[in-house]
DNA sequence: CCCTAAACGAGACGGTACGTCTTGTCTTTTG
DNA sequence: CAAAAGACAAGACGTACCGTCTCGTTTAGGG
């Protein structure tokens, strides 16, 4: 979905003008998309229209149409663009710190940053539309939860953590009751919250320590 | 959001036509609602319309129109109708196998039942609309909140589960990561995530028998 | 062509609502014709379009689509509401000045007034499209060419004329010409030219009185 | 109006440079007058587009744009190269066969011929376009007025005709007849219609001959 | 047993946005 | 330096629904 987010993803630098001559307008691009975050923070989902989008940009309808198929296909190529990079979990050499860290970063970035109320919608979109759930996945999910896997691994390595985890189920215990509170019950998700579950987790772990979570 | 949806929770029988000599018609009203359910589950979220409905309800548009403001709310009230009453927990006498047998409800409930795709759209749409995010709390999620912590609270009666928890912050252990699967990361939820869930907080709970967990 | 067009035929005047149950709204179907006319004369045939129309008359461009199929559609109701009682022959009781007359008129028409442009920009689009030609012809052109047949009627029930003419031939040769000027060439048709016309019909007319004319 | 038509009416030789350096291809002119013929007998004259006469003639937009400002340019310029030749009056060195076979000639190209259908569509099209209208003045009606005029001037000159005819007029009459079929009445113009317009001439010519025509 | 007032079906209306199409301009590369 | 390729701004096309409205019909009390 969406043609064009390789441009959003990789580098591709003298990659140009096959086929063609002279190739896309990098400008109409950036305007497209800034256009498309702009409308949604001002109107909300509803409010995001093509034509919205492409008379905010300055730019025809039929270029929007060109190099995307939906406006949601707008949505998620310009939060990939613009989010990418927010969710990368600390490293303190230390499981503890590194999970409580993760899991605020992530309580913010969905309920305080502009990129997280993009990514609301878009979650709330997937619910709609199973062919752009697997694109939303592609592009974002699957990367961002290898993320949130990378403070187990690196405990694991350190040996802070025994080897043969599910780590999938565990990190699921940990992010899982986040986005229930910012996606269904709306109840604030505060540093105490985020911190328990972290604490639940590091105490069952240390359990597991003397050998009863491994054996599952 | 949705003026007649008393309707749908109660009977109200003799309690009709006021300033009106007969009421609304009760054919009409379940035409609607079915003809909603039909096509939510046919054509998806977006197929749904209210033109669509009338048409296919065999009634006028402003039929609709006068007794629901928007097409979520007639899915609302449509699932509020037919899916009220199927996630009550079960009463063993026991709190495991209650839990394990509400969550594997929950989760055939979200990934089996019709009722189940009209509540994933629903909540999808929620993103989108704080004012019909807080009806469908309001019509729905607070009274299901109330029921999966019954099973708790029946532990804590019977002294299987120490008093002075922070039962919202369990459940949301509980039922998070199950939601977390179906709205985000499309795996499956079986019968042994769910177990798993459980067996987890049952093995944190023996230990907040001797202290620890109570204390924070 | 153009399901409304019999309005613009005949008065019908209390038959509304039969299937329907208010009928159209003739306040927009007049405000719709009136903007199609007045684009045509200020803009030229190119610069009417639905949209155009629709904004004009302050009405919804759907509103245009559920009458009126083209913007040609549109037109043609147009000019025959306001220009089909335009050119009736007078009747002097003698066919020199009823002839001199109608030419007259019908130059007048072609290249003086708005309805002439109008039917003008309609005789033009027909040479691009045969079924319009067709509605064309069947709503206006067969009508006027009965009216233009008139005088010489007249004049063969009078006795002025001979029976046995050739009516469609001889109109031929009294119209064809200023048409034709007024089509193709851009001479001026002025009524020098109109009355030579029908000074020529007249003088072969007469001889025709002597027998050569009928005998062909 | 068409910049280019210069080399429809002359020779340029030897000047050929394959498909670029300098100078214009004349390949790829000849592929767009074809293509411009060809869309418009097949598809009729709303079916004629630039983009679509590039894309049959393997051409670039752009190189049509380079030399015609508009499709009826391009068809103007198309009906020029292969009708321009088609109406010469024959010169039997006799008024009446050359006028018959003249008008007939003329009425089998507008109604039998590929060039005749090319240009009633021009001739559609100048009723809505006054320059273009006067474009095929210059270009073509004209010419072919005088063209249509030369089987009198050699009456004239043999003394078949008196001197002192308004020359314009007479032809109205002859030729204005088998336009208004065409255009107006899509009436059959056979032989029999044609062969009378002369005859009705002839006859009057010939008392013009005894002084009253000439005398107007 | 009408009388009355609502709810109803039908569907026209003014609108907004859709996704497609063509226009005429432009930029770049190739031969 | 013309031609091929094709992206671009502009804007009309015809369609689908929106939410409002006005009709004329149906229906079930209350007078």
């Amino acid at each position: 979905m969406g043609r064009a987010n390789t441009a959003a993803a990789g580098p591709e630098p003298a990659e140009r003008h096959h086929g063609n001559r002279h190739g896309r307008s990098e400008q109409a691009r950036q305007a497209v998309l800034e256009a498309a975050d702009d409308l949604l923070v001002e109107k909300g989902f509803t409010g995001v229209t093509i034509e919205g989008i492409a008379a905010r940009a300055g730019v025809a309808k039929q270029t929007v149409y060109r190099w995307w198929k939906t406006k949601t296909d707008v949505l998620l190529d310009a939060f990939l663009q613009d989010a990418a990079k927010a969710l990368n979990p600390p490293d303190h050499g230390d499981l503890g710190p590194d999970l409580r860290a993760h899991l605020r970063q992530l309580a913010l970035f969905l309920t305080r940053s502009d990129a997280g109320a993009v990514f609301k919608a878009l979650i709330g979109y997937a619910q709609h539309d199973p062919a752009f759930a697997a694109a939303l996945r592609a592009g974002y999910l699957d990367e961002q939860r290898r993320r949130d896997l990378l403070p187990l691994e690196r405990a694991v390595e350190r040996g802070q953590l025994p080897a043969g985890l599910d780590m999938a189920a565990e990190i699921d215990q940990l992010v899982g009751p986040v986005y229930h509170r910012v996606l269904m019950t709306a109840e604030p998700v505060d540093q105490a919250f985020t911190d328990r579950l972290v604490e639940v987790f590091l105490h069952r772990a240390d359990v597991a320590d003397a050998g009863e979570i491994g054996s599952r």
